[in-house]
DNA sequence: CGTCTTTGACCGGCGC
DNA sequence: GCGCCGGTCAAAGACG
């Protein structure tokens, strides 16, 4: 069986793009030289125009940036979202290929234990080119992997499998967290390698991102930029939607070398950690008419919905109800991923055991750190009564937070109250998050068996402050309250960071 | 000596 | 106004 897959796995330059959105001079496309050189890039830049994006000598690319965006897509431009590397929808518009690879320009070789470097692009080729299975789990991971085959007691009438869609690669180095986790584990460091591919059930939800993506564009192309097809566009041979979208998520892994700065990103995520309360049961419930035989169909009645169901939970899906827009939508039998592209990152749900390889258990950080829940926010009076919800959720009781006033700082400062909290679970009262804090002070609290200690950065000129207190109905649970936003990166892993990709240019330029 | 913590004083908002 | 309460200041102490 082995020899078979080999023989399947063809040589894809002619069938592939590989879309990369970036700001900076595409330095690391040196590293993969010997993987991705055959390939057509197709380089969409973020940011300012007039900066010159330098791509090593030897690459055969074509490059965006936003003015030809405009210039191409017209008044259609505005789908597409230039905040993040969301621009990498362009590049998998404008491609005529069937596959798209897309990986961001933070990425570089990773290696396997043994030391012997990973050819992402051709594990994702690989994994595109065989079989989901999405309807009966193989408990020997991918069947078609080398030296796999399908577990004993595997109905051989599902062998033959499905055709798979998305190939949803992993990292190594920074994890994947969302902003609160990473604000409180800034530090950890994903040395896990786990060497396995696997089909997401079907009907399952999983939080999917672009940073290391493989997909078929044939078969799952018009999710990744509906809004922007026009009538005259071929969507109609898009029919077969109604077969499935699978997905592969597993190897390959890269090598992820940036920790964006968690307080830069906590906005971004922000409304999206409140939303996902909602959002997901109602893209579980959803079921689209079966009338809908095309993707536009399905994405006209999917809008529609949208901006019924969701919109009164934020105006913001009020205007993503309409055709076009940076949402995406994914239709798979009965269940609808929803994407959202802004900020590499979408949704969500997760099979029970994806949370394994999206955020494993890290060696380097030994504090008791467990989870991080988002407890409440404050910005603005909409996101406030969600607050409460989401603070009932967690069980817990919190005195009287929300007493915060709504934004009478005038007076020339616009000084917005940026105050985020979460609860860990921990033993120890001092998070190591990689800021340096200097106590001020530390308060009994009225019906609180524990004080509560007042932090502030001492970084010259930075004014975040922080509070800790455990709770007394679980004394496990350490309670933090940032307010403010850093105007300076944490050095000391910046520092380490820097360090980390050092060693890792060291040990392969070796 | 620099740096960080400890801890009582202080202060402003709020309810009575 | 008064007292309570949470947040902050700053002098004194701990630590290296
Ligand atoms: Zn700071």
């Amino acid at each position: 069986m082995g020899s078979l897959k080999m023989a399947q796995l063809r040589d894809l330059k002619d069938e592939l793009d590989i879309v990369i959105p970036t700001i900076r001079n595409l330095d690391f496309l040196e590293m993969w030289r010997p993987f991705f050189q055959p390939y057509h890039l197709i380089i969409v830049q973020d940011g300012d125009p007039s900066n010159t994006i330098g791509v090593p000598e030897g690459f055969d690319y074509e490059l965006y940036n936003r003015n030809d965006v405009n210039r191409i897509l017209g008044p259609k431009a505005s789908c597409i979202s230039f905040k993040d590397s969301a621009c990498r929808c362009f590049g998998f518009l404008v491609s005529k290929k069937k596959y798209i690879f897309t990986i961001d320009d933070d990425c570089f070789v990773a290696k396997e234990p043994s030391g012997k470097e990973i050819n992402a692009l051709e594990q994702h080729i690989r994994n595109l080119l065989t079989p989901s299975t999405p309807l009966f789990f193989n408990t020997l991971y991918d069947p078609f992997a080398n030296g796999s085959d399908f577990v004993r007691g595997y109905p051989f009438s599902l062998r033959e499998g499905l055709p798979t869609a998305i190939s949803h690669g992993l990292w190594l180095n920074i994890p994947d967290y969302d902003a609160l986790t990473q604000l409180v584990k800034p530090r950890e460091r994903n040395t896990r390698y786990v060497d396995a591919v696997m089909t997401v059930p079907k009907g399952t939800l999983f939080p999917m991102c672009g940073m290391n993506l493989a997909f078929d564009r044939e078969l799952i192309g018009p999710a990744m930029y509906f809004g922007l097809m026009g009538d005259g566009q071929p969507i109609g041979r898009y029919d077969d939607m109604w077969a499935g979208w699978c997905a592969k998520t597993g190897l390959p892994y890269i090598w992820h070398s940036k920790a964006s700065n968690p307080f830069v990103n906590l906005k971004k995520e922000y409304k999206g950690i409140y939303w996902q309360e909602d959002i997901i049961p109602f893209f579980q419930s959803i079921a689209l008419r079966e009338e809908c035989t095309s993707v536009q169909d399905c994405y006209i009645e999917l809008a529609n919905k949208v901006k019924e169901r969701l919109g009164p939970i934020d105006p913001y899906f009020e205007k993503l109800g309409m055709p076009c827009n940076v949402l995406n939508f994914v239709y798979v039998p009965t269940r609808v991923f929803f994407t959202e592209m802004e900020h590499n990152q979408i949704l969500f749900l997760a099979l029970p055991k994806s949370s394994d390889s999206a955020s494993p258990n890290l060696s380097s950080n030994p504090s008791n750190i467990s989870q991080v829940f988002p407890r409440f926010h404050f910005d603005s009076a909409g996101l406030m009564k969600k607050e409460a919800k989401i603070y009932q959720h967690c069980g817990t009781s919190y005195g009287s937070v929300d007493k915060m006033k709504p934004g009478k700082k005038e007076g020339g400062k616009e000084t917005k109250k940026h105050k985020y909290a979460f609860q860990t679970r921990s033993q120890v009262d001092i998070l190591d998050d990689g800021y340096r804090w200097r106590k001020y002070g530390q308060k009994t609290v009225k019906n609180s068996k524990f004080p509560r200690s007042y932090y502030r950065c001492t970084h010259q000129g930075c004014i975040v402050k922080k509070q800790v207190q455990r709770l007394s109905k679980d004394e496990e649970i350490v309670v933090t309250t940032y307010e403010g936003i850093h105007s300076h990166p944490t050095d000391e892993t910046s520092a380490e960071n820097f360090d980390q990709i050092l060693r890792h240019l060291q040990t392969y330029n070796a």
